[in-house]
DNA sequence: AAAAGTTAATTAAACGTTTGTTTAAATTCT
DNA sequence: AGAATTTAAACAAACGTTTAATTAACTTTT
């Protein structure tokens, strides 16, 4: 079986439904633009919405849990453990904007259940592992008694925020209409020094920031 | 015209456009949803992507600019004026949570790119003045020298975040997945709460928290 | 090493549904 | 009576998918 054919394909997919949503993606607009037959779409992955479920399960596993292997480390104090993660999680969104935000699509729209609950319980196991850390630092008396949830779901919640609109980002920065922030270097280390600044405030009793 | 029928159909139109996306919605499935004939949609709105527009002007006119009336108010403080738009943006959008999905949904997905721009520049519009309370607060020397923009990023996108799926927030919260988050007062104040002591400690330079 | 045979890949065309929209007749309201 | 509303039926276009025929790529046989 022709890899480099199967993947060009869900290469043109992650792009086509991050801009235009799954059921606004047609099959042949995707055939046409990657080039290949109408027909191969479902010789290849069955369905379109197979297509679907190989290309997220694709995607995501280039970005498997380094979370976990952080938390674990013990030469990390809590605060260290919580900027290597924001440091984690800038990274990886910025190098996938379009996988991203058609996991944020899947989120919102509750149309195809059994992915619906796949993306939501692979969110879940990241915020299980961070508040995790959050309370540990808490009980340790390092952090401040904050609502660890919600502290994360700030920082994932800003990132989805200037991920989600390439337009809305570039006004919100200031920035040309056909600039790509995404691949902009000190737009990474910028929104990295806020949330660490923003995560430092608001946890860390004894102010070193 | 019966305007209670065209407001039934858009009250039903704004929670299957939440909960299936615009593409996702067959006007047949909203047509037998508001219990009234496939025919009327377009009597009533002239088409799927009228209505759709006329639906959102509609919603939005129910929460417009409150903010610009707050930045105004010569009687508050800077940091009094962010706690108030924290409680005004939560409430607004507890109230409105299909809504809110919607517009979400819009500014994630670029098809219909006239009505895209317009959701960007409602926001855009929210931006500028909440940036602009909290340059001042900076200029003031109340304020640290944070980055603006992201700091607005950071409280609109924790509002979203926990907005985007009630099965999610739900997780987040540890509370049953038949839980409605948005209706339960508790959540709104713990939001509210988060949020306030995340600016506040933050932007304040003396630590009055 | 060439030919025959077998499987895999690719194609254009057609399939039955579903889509948003329109029509023209019927009904209701003023 | 006349205008606004509501209806069931029909419209063409687009949808995801399948089919059946053709080409390409390997394997096996001689």
């Amino acid at each position: 079986m022709s890899n480099d054919k199967r993947e060009h394909i869900m290469e043109v997919a992650v792009e086509l439904f991050s801009t235009n949503g799954f059921e606004g993606t047609s099959i042949r607009q995707l055939a046409q633009r990657a080039d290949v037959n109408i027909a191969m779409i479902n010789y290849y992955f069955g369905s379109k919405e197979k297509l679907f479920e190989t290309m997220l399960e694709h995607k995501a596993s280039y970005m498997r849990n380094r979370i976990e292997a952080v938390e674990a480390d013990q030469s990390l104090t809590e605060i260290e453990k919580l900027d290597q993660i924001i440091e984690d999680y800038v990274a990886r969104f910025l190098s996938q904007p379009e996988f991203h935000r058609v996991l944020q699509q899947e989120l919102l729209v509750s149309q195809r259940e059994a992915l619906h609950q796949n993306v939501i319980s692979l969110f879940a196991k990241n915020t299980q592992n961070v508040v995790a850390i959050i309370e540990k630092g808490i009980r340790k008396k390092q952090f401040r008694k904050v609502d660890p949830p919600l502290v994360f779901s700030s920082i994932i919640g800003t990132i989805n925020q200037v991920m989600q609109s390439r337009t809305l980002c570039n006004m919100l920065m200031n920035k040309a209409s056909d600039n790509n922030p995404y691949q902009d270097p000190q737009f990474k280390k910028r929104l990295i020094q806020h949330l660490k600044q923003m995560i430092h405030a608001q946890l860390l009793i004894e102010k070193d920031i």
